[in-house]
RNA sequence: GGGGAUGUGGCGGAAUGGUAGACGCUACGGACUUAAAAUCCGUUGACCGAUAAGGUCGUGCGAGUUCGAGUCUCGCCAUCCCUACCA
């Protein structure tokens, strides 16, 4: 053992020996209870970034704890490794997307075993492989055969500068792309949908079943997903065709005083007079021309044109004008609305600007109504013929009752949700193993000629239809049914389908002949541990829970929700500079050209400030992994990004905290030093006291260690227990009792999950034959914690005002008695009386006097 | 507009309704050293007081419940995140 604590010299040495001895290989005693522990896997962009290092070495602790207690633990990972920075990187720089790939893998899969993490390396799946995108295109099948994948013609979002379509769930709220931040186009194209909606309610209902994971996860979900309970509203027009509405308020039903379509409204043609044919027109040409998010800012005023025609109001049978406007959409509800201004926010404003008519039909129970504004809330029905004097909540099933008789309309649930878009225009994804065949329509790549390969030479131009449209070769192919020349799909599938499906092959990932062995995905799934951050809370998650529920009603799965416990790990902010004199991108100053003792613009000399923001390349704020490696070791990196913030928060990395944990491993490097070298020299010391004192502290730590990670995973204040024991064992006046030996050996122990490498290097330097890692768990002893004298706080109404050394078996009259005759007592009570005593046995005695 | 989260020293953060600030970082003082680094020891919420004894205040603000509130309840304020014309 050397002197000094050198990680670069340790860490490799037992990184290939754990390799060597296949240590994180999964377990297959079927006697010992599973454990599934899971870090969403990454993509290949090349490097690996703090973010990923935080997220791994979570999950590795979790996986490591398990191990020792007992489990036997599937810890793997993988890449999700189709995706358009590949593509792009062949169009920018002329390499295949393939060999940019698997170049990118090769570099950071070695960069996570430099991590130290313990992954079982045989169940590396990688999403662009044959091997697995084959059973990829074989779940596409299943969905088809079950009718849960379809094509239709849309209006769908249209990425102009990544030249592809995206899922509604790909777009932000500024109506820009996830990924290529452009703004999106409206097109209208026949694509590929898998139909998630067919799940809502499993998946809003299934939400409730999560208890594990975090509540703003499961809101956000539940208000993706959106559910309404209205109704259907016919209102039947003179030609003699009916406009149908969806409204969640059919207790205002009697205040409609118009209808409005969607521009897109399939009716809008022949309902436009010929006296409004030149206006309608003009409308629809300005609302086209509108992006997405232009249309639907709210504090734009709403736009609207009259069709010139009316409907008939079938409870009042009055005759209704029928109007177009930007702000009912043409893909949710019906793609129609009933107007009421008087009781929507939305009808309300539409209807001033447009002159319509205000009719009020519920009345605030206990306030006067405000006339400026719509009354949105419940009260009582007015207006409305035999509702009149009604609770508005009570009407609304009333009216539906009544409608659904006269056949007018129906009870309508409705959701936000649309169905998932996954075609897109691309090359580097999973083909769609579908044949176009002009006599047979849609016809499934047969399995057994599964995987539908995609071809190696192809010209990347980033322009244009998908790539493989341009192989001629690769697309004509007879049909599978009729033999007729046919056409291949040459869409590929949204890289979000590679990834909701991965953690179900970990459990089989070598299997040749299924996309996984049912008794063994039944037997891991569903993921005890998710970790990952909270940018996928939709995204990924709703996919894989959609995708789990398919694949129980299709394939048999056991289970019906995939990820039992979920934690979502906070960022990792870097240093950052901005100049505020500045906009855009301009104003982030990479940090490595600003001096951090007088930080100013290289550029202008303008002064800048300094913050904590996410790590990112574009404001040049980030921190290496590798070069922390190098600097520090990755056992330091490790016990940083756990100590100095709860897993759930933000965490700000700064280079002194970084120094404090190397610190600290240096001290326990030297604990064990002189532990091991301590030889013959003199005895220090055996007080009966301090040995009891040591050990307390020695089972104390185990205590609160094991608490911490099992109670939500703490690792910061299990981390902070590590260093209370290390302190204690370094005051220690006995370090040659079999104590102060135990201690040693229980402070490597419980740094093995957190700290490996010098854990590992220190339990063999300590003469113990197998790793630490092997170790089980420790337990307490709970007669160690036992103290025999315990320091009691006396209060005065509430306040402390002293304490007491008591015997730790004193009883409630005990302590009242002690605390009565106290110094403090005296001191508190002279001249006032005494109400009441509060003993809180261990704690405090509380003196209540006036 | 809707929803969620958070608010504690100079900083990151601890605290089953029971001594607020564990643990660490920073800063300051000291030891060691020719010197520095490293390491070790000490101090580090504010205020009054003499650097003492001792005391007062203090967990965003205001009420409340309680013997006792960072923690529970109600009402505000601020910040962050998500979402948003979904009828």
């Amino acid at each position: 053992m050397q002197e000094k604590y050198h990680p670069q010299d340790i860490e490799p040495k037992w990184q290939q020996r754990w390799l060597e001895t296949q240590r994180d290989r999964t377990p297959t005693d079927p006697q010992m209870p599973k454990f599934y522990a899971l870090s969403m896997f990454p993509y290949p962009s090349g490097d690996l970034h703090m973010g990923h290092v935080r997220n791994y070495t979570i999950t590795d602790v979790i996986a490591r704890v398990k191990r020792s207690q007992g489990y036997r633990v599937l810890h793997p990972i993988g890449w999700d490794a189709f995706g358009l920075p590949a593509e792009n990187a062949a169009i920018d720089r002329g390499v295949h997307p393939a060999k940019w790939t698997y170049e990118n893998i090769a570099r950071m899969r070695s960069q996570l075993q430099r991590v130290g993490l313990s992954y079982d390396w045989e169940r590396e799946v990688t999403t662009c492989a044959p091997e697995y995108y084959r059973w990829t295109q074989w779940i596409f099948l299943q969905l088809l055969q079950a009718g849960l994948a379809y094509q239709k013609e849309a209006t769908v979002n249209w990425d102009p500068i990544d030249q592809t379509v995206l899922a509604n769930e790909q777009v932000d709220a500024d109506g820009r792309s996830w990924r290529s931040g452009a703004i999106v186009e409206k097109r209208n194209l026949r694509q590929w949908f898998l139909k998630i909606t067919a799940y809502a309610e499993a998946l809003l209902q299934d939400l409730e079943g999560l208890t594990h994971w975090p509540e703003r996860v499961r809101t956000m979900q539940t208000n993706w997903i959106g559910k309404s309970m209205g109704a259907e509203l016919t209102f039947p027009l003179e030609q003699g065709d009916a406009i149908t509405v969806f409204t969640t308020r059919p207790d205002t039903v009697y205040g409609v005083t118009y209808l409005v379509l969607a521009p897109e409204h399939p009716l809008v043609p022949r309902l436009t007079t010929p006296e409004q044919a030149i206006a309608v027109a003009e409308f629809l040409e300005a609302t086209q021309s509108l992006s997405e998010q232009e249309r639907t800012a709210e504090d734009k005023p709403k736009r609207g044109v009259p069709t010139g025609s009316t409907a008939l109001h079938p409870f009042t049978q009055e005759l209704i004008p029928i109007w177009i406007a930007d702000y009912v959409l043409g893909d949710y509800g019906t793609g129609a609305v009933m107007g009421v201004p008087a009781h929507d926010a939305r009808d309300y404003t539409f209807a001033q600007e447009y002159g319509l008519p205000v009719r009020v039909v519920i009345q605030p129970g206990d306030r006067p109504r405000t006339e400026n504004a719509a009354f949105t809330e419940a009260g009582t029905m007015v207006g409305s013929g035999m509702f009149d004097g009604m609770d508005s909540q009570a009407a609304k099933a009333k009216i539906i009752a009544y409608a659904e008789a006269q056949g007018w309309g129906k009870a309508r649930v409705q959701f936000r949700l649309r169905d998932w878009l996954i075609s897109r225009q691309r090359y580097w994804g999973c083909p769609i193993p579908v044949i176009h065949c002009p006599h047979c329509g849609v016809v499934p790549v047969p399995e057994a000629e599964l995987p539908v390969e995609l071809p190696q030479e192809v010209a990347l131009t980033g322009r244009g239809a998908s790539p493989l449209a341009q192989l001629q070769e690769w697309v004509e192919v007879p049909c599978p049914q009729c033999g007729t020349p046919a056409r291949r799909e040459t869409d590929t599938m949204d890289t979000f389908m590679d990834s909701s499906w991965y953690y179900l092959r970990f459990s089989d990932a070598q299997n040749a002949h299924a996309a996984f062995d049912l008794a063994q995905v039944n037997d891991w799934l569903p993921v005890d541990q998710y970790v990952g951050g909270v940018e996928h809370a939709i995204l990924h998650l709703l996919y894989s829970r959609f995708l789990t529920k398919v694949l129980g009603d299709v394939a048999g799965l056991g289970f019906d929700e995939p990820f039992t416990r979920l934690l979502t790990q906070g960022m990792v902010q870097g240093l950052t500079y901005v100049n505020p004199h500045k906009s855009g991108k301009e104003r982030w100053i990479p940090s490595f050209l600003v001096d951090a003792q007088d930080p100013r613009d290289p550029q202008t000399g303008e002064p800048l400030q300094a913050l904590y923001a996410t790590m990112s390349k574009s404001k040049g704020n980030g921190v290496s992994p590798v070069e922390a490696i190098a600097r520090y070791g990755a056992d330091t990196l490790r016990m940083f990004c756990l100590f100095k913030a709860p897993p759930e928060k933000d965490l700000e990395w700064e280079d002194s905290d970084v120094e404090g944990q190397a610190r600290f491993l240096n001290r326990v490097w030297r604990l064990g030093y002189d532990y091991v070298h301590r030889g013959a020299s003199e005895p220090d010391g055996d007080d009966p006291t301090a040995t009891k004192n040591l050990r307390r502290a020695i089972h104390r730590a185990i205590k609160e260690i094991t608490e911490d990670i099992e109670q939500g995973f703490q690792f910061n204040t299990a981390i902070s227990e590590l260093m209370k024991l290390s302190n204690a064992l370094q005051d220690a006046k006995n370090k040659h009792t079999p104590t102060y030996g135990e201690g040693m050996e229980l402070l490597v122990r419980l740094l093995a999950p957190f700290a490996p490498h010098i854990s590992e290097e220190l339990w063999a330097a300590f003469g113990r034959g197998d790793s630490v890692l092997a170790q089980p768990w420790p337990t307490f002893d709970p007669d160690a914690l036992v103290l025999d004298q315990i320091t009691v706080v006396v209060q005065v109404n509430g306040k402390t005002r002293g304490s007491m050394e008591v015997p730790a078996i004193a009883t409630t009259t005990e302590l009242e008695t002690l605390a009565l005759n106290s110094e403090t007592a005296t001191k508190y009570l002279a001249g006032k009386t005494l109400r009441k005593v509060i003993v809180v046995p261990g704690r405090l005695v509380n003196l209540v006097v006036s």
